[in-house]
DNA sequence: TAGAGCATGTGATAAAAAGAACAAAGAGGA
DNA sequence: TCCTCTTTGTTCTTTTTATCACATGCTCTA
Protein backbone atom coordinates (compact mmCIF):
# COMPACT_ATOMS: atom_id res chain seq x y z
CA UNK A 1 0.00 0.00 0.00
CA UNK A 2 2.93 2.35 0.49
CA UNK A 3 4.39 3.63 -2.74
CA UNK A 4 7.46 5.39 -2.13
CA UNK A 5 9.11 5.76 1.36
CA UNK A 6 6.96 8.88 2.86
CA UNK A 7 9.21 11.33 4.91
CA UNK A 8 7.92 11.32 8.93
CA UNK A 9 7.78 15.07 8.91
CA UNK A 10 5.57 14.50 5.79
CA UNK A 11 3.02 12.02 7.57
CA UNK A 12 3.33 14.20 10.95
CA UNK A 13 2.12 16.92 8.76
CA UNK A 14 -0.60 15.49 7.56
CA UNK A 15 -2.18 14.71 10.92
CA UNK A 16 -2.02 18.56 11.48
CA UNK A 17 -3.65 18.89 8.15
CA UNK A 18 -6.30 16.84 9.34
CA UNK A 19 -6.79 18.31 12.44
CA UNK A 20 -7.17 22.00 10.26
CA UNK A 21 -9.12 20.85 7.59
CA UNK A 22 -11.98 19.23 10.40
CA UNK A 23 -12.08 22.91 11.66
CA UNK A 24 -12.49 23.94 8.26
CA UNK A 25 -15.27 21.66 7.22
CA UNK A 26 -16.98 22.47 10.75
CA UNK A 27 -16.87 25.84 9.71
CA UNK A 28 -18.48 25.35 6.30
CA UNK A 29 -15.47 26.33 4.48
CA UNK A 30 -15.98 24.82 1.15
CA UNK A 31 -12.59 25.59 -0.77
CA UNK A 32 -9.57 26.50 0.23
CA UNK A 33 -5.76 27.17 -1.05
CA UNK A 34 -2.75 25.91 -0.13
CA UNK A 35 -1.37 29.05 1.03
CA UNK A 36 -4.25 29.86 3.11
CA UNK A 37 -4.36 26.35 4.61
CA UNK A 38 -0.91 26.86 4.89
CA UNK A 39 -0.86 30.18 6.96
CA UNK A 40 -3.71 28.25 9.21
CA UNK A 41 -1.13 25.56 9.85
CA UNK A 42 1.97 27.12 10.00
CA UNK A 43 3.76 25.69 7.39
CA UNK A 44 4.80 26.46 3.78
CA UNK A 45 2.28 26.44 1.10
CA UNK A 46 4.67 24.70 -1.63
CA UNK A 47 5.08 21.87 1.53
CA UNK A 48 1.49 20.83 1.90
CA UNK A 49 1.37 20.64 -2.20
CA UNK A 50 4.36 18.59 -2.26
CA UNK A 51 3.10 16.58 1.03
CA UNK A 52 0.46 15.69 -0.71
CA UNK A 53 1.63 15.11 -4.48
CA UNK A 54 3.18 11.91 -2.21
CA UNK A 55 -0.32 10.41 -2.51
CA UNK A 56 -1.79 11.81 -5.52
CA UNK A 57 -3.42 15.16 -7.21
CA UNK A 58 -5.72 16.18 -4.99
CA UNK A 59 -6.71 19.99 -5.67
CA UNK A 60 -8.39 21.97 -9.09
CA UNK A 61 -5.37 24.54 -10.57
CA UNK A 62 -6.77 28.02 -10.02
CA UNK A 63 -9.04 27.07 -7.83
CA UNK A 64 -7.51 25.03 -4.36
CA UNK A 65 -9.06 22.11 -2.49
CA UNK A 66 -12.40 21.21 -1.74
CA UNK A 67 -12.26 20.91 1.89
CA UNK A 68 -14.13 18.07 2.23
CA UNK A 69 -12.95 15.60 -0.50
CA UNK A 70 -9.17 16.53 0.71
CA UNK A 71 -10.23 15.99 4.34
CA UNK A 72 -11.42 12.19 2.86
CA UNK A 73 -8.76 12.10 1.30
CA UNK A 74 -5.85 13.07 4.07
CA UNK A 75 -8.08 10.51 6.22
CA UNK A 76 -7.53 7.31 3.65
CA UNK A 77 -3.98 7.90 4.04
CA UNK A 78 -3.56 8.04 7.56
CA UNK A 79 -6.10 5.04 7.63
CA UNK A 80 -8.73 7.03 9.76
CA UNK A 81 -11.51 5.99 7.60
CA UNK A 82 -12.06 2.91 9.46
CA UNK A 83 -13.47 1.53 12.84
CA UNK A 84 -10.10 1.10 15.24
CA UNK A 85 -10.63 -1.76 17.92
CA UNK A 86 -8.38 -0.72 20.57
CA UNK A 87 -7.54 -2.45 23.64
CA UNK A 88 -6.15 -0.68 26.84
CA UNK A 89 -3.86 -1.96 29.76
CA UNK A 90 -3.70 -0.22 32.80
CA UNK A 91 -6.61 1.37 34.03
CA UNK A 92 -5.50 3.81 36.55
CA UNK A 93 -6.15 7.31 36.36
CA UNK A 94 -4.16 7.89 33.04
CA UNK A 95 -5.90 4.72 31.51
CA UNK A 96 -9.43 6.08 31.94
CA UNK A 97 -8.80 9.69 31.34
CA UNK A 98 -7.40 7.76 27.72
CA UNK A 99 -10.26 6.12 28.17
CA UNK A 100 -12.56 9.28 27.85
CA UNK A 101 -10.55 11.00 25.53
CA UNK A 102 -12.95 12.64 23.08
CA UNK A 103 -10.61 12.77 19.83
CA UNK A 104 -9.74 9.36 20.43
CA UNK A 105 -13.45 8.21 19.49
CA UNK A 106 -14.06 11.29 17.18
CA UNK A 107 -11.05 9.79 15.04
CA UNK A 108 -12.59 6.74 14.57
CA UNK A 109 -10.65 4.42 17.59
CA UNK A 110 -12.97 2.25 19.97
CA UNK A 111 -12.21 0.78 22.82
CA UNK A 112 -13.48 -2.78 23.10
CA UNK A 113 -11.74 -4.00 25.92
CA UNK A 114 -9.90 -2.69 29.29
CA UNK A 115 -7.00 -5.06 31.32
CA UNK A 116 -5.59 -4.68 34.40
CA UNK A 117 -3.63 -7.02 36.26
CA UNK A 118 -4.95 -5.56 39.68
CA UNK A 119 -7.32 -8.05 40.79
CA UNK A 120 -9.08 -5.36 42.88
CA UNK A 121 -10.23 -3.54 39.45
CA UNK A 122 -10.71 -6.82 37.51
CA UNK A 123 -14.87 -6.53 37.34
CA UNK A 124 -14.97 -3.35 37.74
CA UNK A 125 -17.74 -1.49 35.30
CA UNK A 126 -16.36 1.35 33.61
CA UNK A 127 -18.25 4.74 32.35
CA UNK A 128 -18.25 3.61 28.80
CA UNK A 129 -19.56 0.15 29.62
CA UNK A 130 -16.73 -1.75 29.62
CA UNK A 131 -15.75 -4.60 31.75
CA UNK A 132 -12.10 -4.20 33.12
CA UNK A 133 -11.00 -8.23 32.50
CA UNK A 134 -7.95 -10.16 33.79
CA UNK A 135 -4.96 -9.44 31.47
CA UNK A 136 -3.87 -13.01 31.65
CA UNK A 137 -7.11 -13.24 28.73
CA UNK A 138 -5.49 -11.08 26.72
CA UNK A 139 -4.33 -12.92 23.84
CA UNK A 140 -8.29 -14.49 23.92
CA UNK A 141 -9.74 -10.72 23.93
CA UNK A 142 -7.55 -9.63 21.35
CA UNK A 143 -8.41 -12.46 18.90
CA UNK A 144 -11.89 -12.53 20.05
CA UNK A 145 -12.85 -8.56 19.74
CA UNK A 146 -10.57 -8.48 16.23
CA UNK A 147 -8.32 -5.82 17.82
CA UNK A 148 -6.05 -4.26 16.13
CA UNK A 149 -4.51 -1.42 18.35
CA UNK A 150 -3.06 -2.03 21.86
CA UNK A 151 -2.34 0.86 24.65
CA UNK A 152 -0.23 0.69 27.39
CA UNK A 153 -1.34 2.63 30.62
CA UNK A 154 0.79 0.85 33.06
CA UNK A 155 3.71 1.96 35.14
CA UNK A 156 7.42 1.31 33.45
CA UNK A 157 8.29 -1.70 34.73
CA UNK A 158 5.44 -3.78 33.54
CA UNK A 159 5.02 -2.02 30.60
CA UNK A 160 7.61 -4.65 28.46
CA UNK A 161 5.71 -7.30 29.80
CA UNK A 162 2.92 -6.17 28.64
CA UNK A 163 4.10 -5.25 25.36
CA UNK A 164 4.91 -9.08 24.55
CA UNK A 165 1.71 -10.32 25.40
CA UNK A 166 0.34 -7.83 23.21
CA UNK A 167 2.18 -8.35 20.25
CA UNK A 168 1.66 -12.43 20.96
CA UNK A 169 -1.57 -11.79 20.54
CA UNK A 170 -1.25 -10.65 17.24
CA UNK A 171 -1.86 -6.93 17.68
CA UNK A 172 -0.97 -4.36 15.01
CA UNK A 173 0.31 -1.73 16.75
CA UNK A 174 1.03 -0.18 20.08
CA UNK A 175 0.79 3.22 21.74
CA UNK A 176 3.19 2.98 24.62
CA UNK A 177 2.76 5.84 27.39
CA UNK A 178 4.85 3.91 29.92
CA UNK A 179 7.87 6.03 30.53
CA UNK A 180 10.36 2.91 29.14
CA UNK A 181 11.36 1.89 25.83
CA UNK A 182 9.73 -1.30 24.84
CA UNK A 183 11.04 -4.26 22.25
CA UNK A 184 8.96 -5.13 19.77
CA UNK A 185 8.99 -7.35 16.13
CA UNK A 186 9.12 -5.54 12.92
CA UNK A 187 5.53 -6.58 12.77
CA UNK A 188 4.35 -4.25 15.33
CA UNK A 189 4.62 -0.73 14.52
CA UNK A 190 5.11 1.32 18.33
CA UNK A 191 4.38 4.60 19.09
CA UNK A 192 5.92 6.01 22.64
CA UNK A 193 4.27 9.19 24.18
CA UNK A 194 6.75 10.15 26.87
CA UNK A 195 5.60 13.34 28.90
CA UNK A 196 8.83 13.48 30.34
CA UNK A 197 10.70 14.17 27.63
CA UNK A 198 8.67 16.61 26.13
CA UNK A 199 8.70 18.22 29.65
CA UNK A 200 12.45 18.15 29.20
CA UNK A 201 12.63 19.86 25.80
CA UNK A 202 10.32 22.54 27.14
CA UNK A 203 12.97 23.10 30.24
CA UNK A 204 15.46 23.43 27.78
CA UNK A 205 13.70 26.12 25.94
CA UNK A 206 13.05 27.54 28.51
CA UNK A 207 16.72 27.78 30.07
CA UNK A 208 18.22 28.97 26.59
CA UNK A 209 15.74 31.86 26.16
CA UNK B 1 22.44 30.89 27.29
CA UNK B 2 22.53 30.11 23.66
CA UNK B 3 25.78 29.47 21.55
CA UNK B 4 24.23 29.08 18.37
CA UNK B 5 21.04 27.81 16.64
CA UNK B 6 21.27 24.30 18.17
CA UNK B 7 18.38 21.80 15.90
CA UNK B 8 15.39 20.33 17.78
CA UNK B 9 15.99 16.76 16.55
CA UNK B 10 19.61 17.56 18.39
CA UNK B 11 17.61 18.90 21.82
CA UNK B 12 15.06 15.52 21.39
CA UNK B 13 18.18 13.38 21.23
CA UNK B 14 19.70 14.79 24.22
CA UNK B 15 16.77 13.96 26.19
CA UNK B 16 17.22 10.05 24.97
CA UNK B 17 20.97 10.62 25.76
CA UNK B 18 20.04 11.58 29.27
CA UNK B 19 17.36 8.78 29.46
CA UNK B 20 20.17 5.92 28.93
CA UNK B 21 22.92 7.96 30.82
CA UNK B 22 20.60 8.21 34.19
CA UNK B 23 20.09 3.92 33.36
CA UNK B 24 23.90 3.38 32.74
CA UNK B 25 24.42 5.27 35.67
CA UNK B 26 22.36 3.19 37.91
CA UNK B 27 24.05 0.11 36.46
CA UNK B 28 27.34 1.89 37.85
CA UNK B 29 29.25 2.22 34.63
CA UNK B 30 31.72 4.06 34.56
CA UNK B 31 32.84 5.16 31.23
CA UNK B 32 30.96 4.87 27.81
CA UNK B 33 31.94 5.36 24.22
CA UNK B 34 30.07 7.08 22.04
CA UNK B 35 30.05 3.76 20.08
CA UNK B 36 28.53 2.03 22.60
CA UNK B 37 26.06 4.85 24.29
CA UNK B 38 24.86 5.01 20.33
CA UNK B 39 23.90 1.10 20.50
CA UNK B 40 21.72 1.72 23.41
CA UNK B 41 19.92 5.01 21.81
CA UNK B 42 20.11 3.84 18.70
CA UNK B 43 22.12 6.67 16.71
CA UNK B 44 24.77 6.86 15.05
CA UNK B 45 27.77 7.25 17.67
CA UNK B 46 28.97 10.52 15.40
CA UNK B 47 25.61 11.73 15.96
CA UNK B 48 26.27 11.56 19.21
CA UNK B 49 29.79 13.66 19.26
CA UNK B 50 28.34 15.87 16.97
CA UNK B 51 25.33 16.60 19.35
CA UNK B 52 27.55 17.35 22.23
CA UNK B 53 29.72 19.90 20.84
CA UNK B 54 27.19 22.35 19.94
CA UNK B 55 27.86 22.68 23.82
CA UNK B 56 31.52 21.32 24.69
CA UNK B 57 33.68 18.77 24.85
CA UNK B 58 32.59 16.58 27.55
CA UNK B 59 34.64 13.15 26.73
CA UNK B 60 38.28 12.06 27.03
CA UNK B 61 39.99 10.95 23.48
CA UNK B 62 41.03 7.11 23.60
CA UNK B 63 39.10 6.47 26.80
CA UNK B 64 34.87 7.70 26.23
CA UNK B 65 32.78 9.50 28.67
CA UNK B 66 32.40 9.67 32.08
CA UNK B 67 28.53 8.66 32.75
CA UNK B 68 28.15 10.81 35.37
CA UNK B 69 30.08 13.59 34.71
CA UNK B 70 28.39 13.35 30.83
CA UNK B 71 25.02 13.22 32.61
CA UNK B 72 25.15 16.20 34.62
CA UNK B 73 26.59 18.09 31.58
CA UNK B 74 23.87 17.63 29.39
CA UNK B 75 21.20 18.16 32.34
CA UNK B 76 22.91 21.10 32.44
CA UNK B 77 22.22 21.63 29.27
CA UNK B 78 18.96 20.91 29.49
CA UNK B 79 18.41 23.06 32.59
CA UNK B 80 17.85 19.32 34.53
CA UNK B 81 20.21 20.10 37.49
CA UNK B 82 17.22 22.82 38.93
CA UNK B 83 14.13 22.45 40.20
CA UNK B 84 11.39 23.14 38.61
CA UNK B 85 8.23 24.77 40.64
CA UNK B 86 5.10 23.22 38.32
CA UNK B 87 1.36 24.13 38.37
CA UNK B 88 -1.25 22.21 36.95
CA UNK B 89 -4.71 23.20 35.29
CA UNK B 90 -7.71 20.58 35.53
CA UNK B 91 -7.58 18.51 37.97
CA UNK B 92 -9.56 15.23 35.81
CA UNK B 93 -7.80 11.33 35.63
CA UNK B 94 -5.25 12.89 33.25
CA UNK B 95 -4.65 15.88 35.57
CA UNK B 96 -3.90 13.21 38.78
CA UNK B 97 -2.13 10.80 36.27
CA UNK B 98 0.12 13.58 35.49
CA UNK B 99 0.77 14.69 39.61
CA UNK B 100 2.03 11.29 40.58
CA UNK B 101 3.48 10.65 37.44
CA UNK B 102 7.37 9.35 38.61
CA UNK B 103 9.34 10.74 36.16
CA UNK B 104 8.42 14.03 36.71
CA UNK B 105 9.54 14.56 40.52
CA UNK B 106 12.50 12.74 39.25
CA UNK B 107 13.96 15.18 36.82
CA UNK B 108 13.34 17.94 39.43
CA UNK B 109 9.50 18.61 38.43
CA UNK B 110 7.58 19.60 41.76
CA UNK B 111 3.96 20.02 41.54
CA UNK B 112 3.38 23.27 43.64
CA UNK B 113 0.01 23.99 42.84
CA UNK B 114 -2.61 22.31 41.28
CA UNK B 115 -6.00 24.46 40.15
CA UNK B 116 -9.14 23.77 38.64
CA UNK B 117 -12.69 25.85 37.59
CA UNK B 118 -15.09 22.95 39.25
CA UNK B 119 -16.23 24.01 43.00
CA UNK B 120 -16.15 20.37 43.71
CA UNK B 121 -13.20 19.68 42.96
CA UNK B 122 -11.37 23.27 45.17
CA UNK B 123 -10.57 22.23 48.50
CA UNK B 124 -10.23 18.56 47.57
CA UNK B 125 -7.00 17.28 49.18
CA UNK B 126 -4.62 15.27 47.11
CA UNK B 127 -2.56 12.82 47.27
CA UNK B 128 0.47 14.79 47.42
CA UNK B 129 -0.45 16.98 49.93
CA UNK B 130 -1.69 19.38 47.39
CA UNK B 131 -5.25 21.62 48.16
CA UNK B 132 -6.76 22.22 44.44
CA UNK B 133 -7.53 25.61 44.24
CA UNK B 134 -9.73 28.27 42.29
CA UNK B 135 -8.14 28.62 38.90
CA UNK B 136 -9.08 32.05 39.44
CA UNK B 137 -6.06 32.81 41.78
CA UNK B 138 -3.55 31.55 39.24
CA UNK B 139 -2.08 34.97 38.75
CA UNK B 140 -1.30 35.38 42.77
CA UNK B 141 -0.18 31.64 43.12
CA UNK B 142 1.92 31.66 40.02
CA UNK B 143 3.64 34.42 41.43
CA UNK B 144 3.37 33.32 45.50
CA UNK B 145 5.42 30.08 44.79
CA UNK B 146 7.65 31.13 41.71
CA UNK B 147 6.01 28.76 39.18
CA UNK B 148 7.34 28.84 35.95
CA UNK B 149 5.88 26.00 34.20
CA UNK B 150 2.33 25.30 33.66
CA UNK B 151 0.61 21.92 32.66
CA UNK B 152 -2.86 22.37 30.84
CA UNK B 153 -4.33 19.54 31.20
CA UNK B 154 -8.39 20.79 31.04
CA UNK B 155 -10.73 19.94 28.53
CA UNK B 156 -10.24 21.40 24.82
CA UNK B 157 -12.33 24.09 24.76
CA UNK B 158 -11.34 25.70 28.11
CA UNK B 159 -7.26 25.27 27.19
CA UNK B 160 -6.89 28.58 25.33
CA UNK B 161 -8.43 30.44 28.05
CA UNK B 162 -5.80 28.82 31.38
CA UNK B 163 -3.40 29.11 28.54
CA UNK B 164 -4.34 33.30 28.89
CA UNK B 165 -4.23 32.92 32.85
CA UNK B 166 -1.15 31.19 32.97
CA UNK B 167 0.46 33.88 30.25
CA UNK B 168 -0.48 36.76 32.31
CA UNK B 169 0.68 35.42 35.69
CA UNK B 170 4.27 34.94 34.20
CA UNK B 171 4.77 31.54 33.75
CA UNK B 172 7.96 31.21 31.09
CA UNK B 173 6.55 27.79 29.67
CA UNK B 174 3.25 25.36 29.06
CA UNK B 175 3.00 21.73 28.44
CA UNK B 176 -0.34 21.17 27.09
CA UNK B 177 -2.23 18.41 26.82
CA UNK B 178 -5.23 19.24 25.67
CA UNK B 179 -6.24 18.53 21.90
CA UNK B 180 -6.09 22.16 20.32
CA UNK B 181 -3.52 24.26 19.83
CA UNK B 182 -2.86 27.16 21.48
CA UNK B 183 -1.85 30.70 21.15
CA UNK B 184 0.54 31.82 23.13
CA UNK B 185 3.35 34.95 22.85
CA UNK B 186 6.97 34.97 22.01
CA UNK B 187 7.85 35.02 25.46
CA UNK B 188 6.00 32.09 26.98
CA UNK B 189 7.21 28.53 25.46
CA UNK B 190 5.16 26.01 24.70
CA UNK B 191 4.92 21.96 23.71
CA UNK B 192 2.16 19.85 23.05
CA UNK B 193 1.31 16.24 24.06
CA UNK B 194 -1.12 15.35 21.30
CA UNK B 195 -2.38 11.79 22.29
CA UNK B 196 -4.08 11.32 19.03
CA UNK B 197 -2.06 12.52 16.94
CA UNK B 198 0.57 10.08 17.79
CA UNK B 199 -2.44 7.60 17.48
CA UNK B 200 -3.11 8.71 13.66
CA UNK B 201 0.66 8.41 13.23
CA UNK B 202 0.31 4.74 14.68
CA UNK B 203 -2.65 3.91 12.66
CA UNK B 204 -0.85 5.28 9.43
CA UNK B 205 2.18 2.75 9.86
CA UNK B 206 -0.10 0.00 10.33
CA UNK B 207 -2.38 0.74 7.64
CA UNK B 208 0.81 1.24 4.95
CA UNK B 209 2.57 -1.91 6.29
C1' DT C 1 -14.88 29.02 -28.15
C1' DA C 2 -10.94 31.63 -27.16
C1' DG C 3 -8.39 34.04 -23.72
C1' DA C 4 -7.34 35.84 -19.07
C1' DG C 5 -6.54 34.75 -14.42
C1' DC C 6 -5.24 31.90 -10.83
C1' DA C 7 -3.65 28.07 -7.89
C1' DT C 8 -1.94 23.60 -8.42
C1' DG C 9 1.79 20.16 -9.31
C1' DT C 10 6.59 19.63 -10.09
C1' DG C 11 11.39 20.20 -11.46
C1' DA C 12 15.30 22.99 -9.98
C1' DT C 13 17.68 25.10 -6.06
C1' DA C 14 18.91 25.80 -1.40
C1' DA C 15 19.29 24.53 3.33
C1' DA C 16 19.72 21.34 6.91
C1' DA C 17 20.79 17.10 8.88
C1' DA C 18 23.17 12.75 9.01
C1' DG C 19 27.08 9.92 8.20
C1' DA C 20 31.92 8.77 6.97
C1' DA C 21 36.55 9.49 7.57
C1' DC C 22 40.52 11.18 9.69
C1' DA C 23 43.66 14.10 12.45
C1' DA C 24 44.36 15.25 17.33
C1' DA C 25 45.02 13.93 21.97
C1' DG C 26 45.05 11.33 26.15
C1' DA C 27 46.31 6.58 28.54
C1' DG C 28 49.10 2.80 29.38
C1' DG C 29 53.01 -0.13 28.66
C1' DA C 30 57.86 -1.03 27.31
C1' DT D 1 60.44 9.00 27.61
C1' DC D 2 58.63 7.26 23.56
C1' DC D 3 55.49 4.53 21.07
C1' DT D 4 51.16 2.27 20.33
C1' DC D 5 46.37 2.03 20.84
C1' DT D 6 41.99 3.89 21.32
C1' DT D 7 38.28 7.14 20.95
C1' DT D 8 37.16 11.79 20.70
C1' DG D 9 36.29 16.23 18.05
C1' DT D 10 35.77 17.92 13.54
C1' DT D 11 36.04 18.43 8.56
C1' DC D 12 34.28 16.75 4.34
C1' DT D 13 30.66 14.19 1.75
C1' DT D 14 26.33 12.45 1.11
C1' DT D 15 21.59 12.27 1.85
C1' DT D 16 17.44 14.15 3.14
C1' DT D 17 14.19 17.79 3.63
C1' DA D 18 12.41 22.29 2.61
C1' DT D 19 11.74 26.21 -0.44
C1' DC D 20 11.48 28.64 -4.76
C1' DA D 21 9.78 29.38 -9.25
C1' DC D 22 7.28 28.38 -13.15
C1' DA D 23 4.76 25.74 -16.59
C1' DT D 24 0.44 23.23 -16.60
C1' DG D 25 -4.30 23.02 -16.63
C1' DC D 26 -8.80 24.28 -14.81
C1' DT D 27 -12.59 27.83 -14.47
C1' DC D 28 -15.07 31.67 -15.74
C1' DT D 29 -16.18 35.39 -18.85
C1' DA D 30 -16.96 37.61 -23.07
Amino acid sequence: MKFAKIPMTTITRLCVYVRNLEELSADSVDVISSEDLARQCDVNAAQIRKDLAYFGEFGVRGVGYHVNDLLNEVKDILGLNKIWNVAIAGIGNLGIALLNHANFIKHGYIFVAAVDKDSNKIGQKLKNGLTVESIENLPDIVKGKNIEIGIIATPADTAQGVANQFVLSGVKGILNFAPSRIQVPESCAIKNVDFSMKMDTLAYFISSS
